[in-house]
DNA sequence: GCATGATCATGC
DNA sequence: GCATGATCATGC
């Protein structure tokens, strides 16, 4: 049985809970073998509480510990090369609903009084091993909601609770907010019911609030990560810091910027120059910006010809034929990546030849485009399945196309034909990334 | 100039 | 070794 400990003190909580690190659930407790078989992948934190702090969570809007203010969660890591751990997935912190969000605010808000303090456990996610058997890995760490990340975390929230009250609930995605996402939840699919929202007639899928993943990271890592560099705790926004940073160096040549950061450009062929310039920007000559690693956010380079049109269509992350034929949408690494919040970095041409940088925006792709590239994912699933070299071309979408994307002219995947071609990935028109710089670049 | 195909450079 | 962002190459 659990050791004596006062359910009231966030203290004595957090004590206890470091007897787990470096322990499984199952060292630690005896667990009935009935639970530990029907235990499926959710169910590790509701077992660490039934078992190892004998308690029986609260209701669903507050924490789980009411008269410490605490809510426990578990939460997977996998091994990291570098960083010793990184972070499975997001967390999900408590579902959206959207007919209360619209009557609430910040400071009374479901979120905060459920999440303000978390205290997080890390285990090692081991697919194949019961989640009884799965270590603890890390120190339990205790979160404060409203820490050096709230003025981002506020943000979020209310651009969330905006989009509700605009009758937009079904339009959220995760590239609409920094650090903290509205997360689809539940099977998805097209059986997954609809929730009703209060402004408009349209069902909206459900979502929950959720720590992106890339923030996790930075939770798991906290002490190793560099300081910030764009002073959002201060309460500016992104889109603020990121336009007043750039602000100094519109129009500037690339030698003049790379003779100020002390950059040359050694070889024609390297590819990452442009990227390593728009970094050394942004970071006032360092060479990285926490920030954004944490909000999971895609730096694109953007590269104009004198006319304005980007010199190149837009790669995004290979395929596999015989993955894509068995995923569904929701599911596919593509929606992940549109989903997010980019930030462009566009440089170009001038009628001299030289070339300029000439200024950066975030974006994230607006419902209607995120249709159309559903359109083209669908259509290329279903095309693979009957004749995987005959994949949607740029004529026939005006937002996304298929097109190789291999390391050379051997590198042939498997077709569900039973024959070998070349890899091929996800792009979106150059001509939809023009409309995009024309709309965003002031 | 554009669609399409092919592959490079880099970081993990 | 490999995935990914980025770019080059060719033919119409």
């Amino acid at each position: 049985m659990g050791a004596i400990y006062d359910k009231t003190s966030v203290e004595s909580i957090f004590q206890h809970a470091k007897g787990l690190t470096g322990k499984s659930l199952a060292e630690v407790e005896f667990i009935p073998k009935e639970i530990v078989n029907s235990a499926n992948k959710g169910d590790l934190g509701s077992l660490v509480e039934a078992f190892y702090f004998v308690h029986k969570p609260g209701n669903d809007k507050g924490p789980d510990f009411p008269e410490a203010g605490l809510e426990l969660k578990t939460t997977g890591v996998l091994p990291h090369p570098k960083a010793k751990y990184k972070a499975k997935e997001r967390l999900v912190l408590t579902m959206i609903n959207y007919e209360e969000i619209v009557k609430e605010d910040w400071d009374s808000s479901t979120l905060l009084s459920k999440c303000g303090l978390m205290l997080i456990l890390f285990y090692l996610y081991e697919k194949n091993r019961p989640v009884v058997d799965r270590r603890f890995v890390l120190e339990p760490l205790l979160y404060r909601m409203l820490g050096d990340d709230w003025p981002v975390i506020k943000r979020d929230w209310e651009t969330i609770r905006q989009k509700v009250l605009e009758g937009k609930a079904h339009e959220l995605s995760e590239g609409d907010t920094i650090y903290l996402g509205a997360c689809r939840k539940g099977a998805g699919g097209p059986n997954e019911p609809l929730r009703q929202q209060p402004f408009s007639a349209e069902g909206a899928k459900a979502r929950a609030f959720s720590f992106k993943t890339e923030f996790m990271n930075h939770l798991i890592q906290g002490h190793l990560t560099l300081p910030p560099v764009l002073g959002l705790s201060q309460g500016l926004s992104l889109e603020d810091a990121v336009s007043m940073r750039f602000q100094a160096f519109t129009n500037k040549s690339l030698a003049e910027l790379s003779s100020q950061f002390g950059i040359e450009k050694i070889s024609k062929n390297q590819k990452g120059f442009y990227r390593q310039l728009a970094v050394r920007m942004l970071a006032k000559g360092g060479n990285s910006v926490p920030e954004l690693d944490k909000a999971g956010i895609e730096m694109k380079t953007i590269r104009l010809t004198a006319s304005g049109k980007p010199r190149e269509s837009m790669s995004f992350p290979g395929f596999k034929f015989l993955d894509i034929v068995k995923e569904s949408w929701e599911d596919s690494a593509f929606f992940e990546k549109i989903e997010k919040k980019f930030l462009f970095v566009v440089f170009q041409i001038d009628e001299e030849g030289v070339d300029r940088f000439k200024g950066a925006f975030l974006w994230n792709m607006p419902y209607e485009d995120r249709l159309e590239a559903k359109r083209v994912w669908e259509d290329t699933k279903r095309r693979t399945a009957e004749d995987a070299t005959d994949l949607p071309r740029i004529s026939e979408s005006p937002i996304a196309h298929v097109r190789p994307k291999a390391r050379a002219g051997e590198d042939k995947i498997p077709t569900p034909q039973g024959t070998n071609h070349v890899r091929q990935a996800f792009w979106l028109n150059a001509s939809y990334i023009k409309g995009v710089v024309d709309q965003n670049l002031v």
